[in-house]
DNA sequence: ACATTGACTAATT
DNA sequence: TAATTAGCCAATG
């Protein structure tokens, strides 16, 4: 993968607002869709953005992607607990994951016009 | 070029 | 509802 679709998951993140969330999933599709956009081939799945998010996600407010159980990275599962509980991410009864049904986001789209 | 791996997902059991 | 299995996409050895 190359530095423009490692951008694009970074910028994506950062535009997730506190308290929200979104899916490895969704992520990679939004990053699709823009990618298109851009006249590039489509880079596709959820594994790329979890790549990318290991390799460059420092910087980023990686704890607001989550997997499609509403789960923070098992291998920094609790520091992100942590940072949602601060955000008051809406989490589910169990404390361990996100309420997706409330706390799921989805960006605008920045239709040019 | 083939096999393995990974911050995933959806379907089964 | 939780654990397993198979599928997926791209990177790496």
């Amino acid at each position: 993968m190359d530095d423009a679709y490692l951008e694009a998951v970074l910028d994506l993140v950062e535009t997730i607002p506190s308290g929200r969330a979104m899916t490895y999933g969704t992520v990679a599709e939004v990053v699709a869709e823009r990618c298109v956009a851009a006249g590039e081939r489509p880079r596709g799945g959820p594994r790329q953005v979890g790549q990318v998010m290991a390799r460059a996600g420092a910087g980023v407010p990686w704890w607001r992607v989550v997997n499609a159980s509403g789960a923070p990275p098992a291998r920094h599962l609790q520091r992100a607990l942590a940072e949602l509980r601060a955000e008051a991410t809406p989490l589910t009864p169990d404390g361990t994951r996100v309420a997706l049904a409330q706390a799921i986001w989805f960006p605008d789209v920045p239709d040019p016009d």
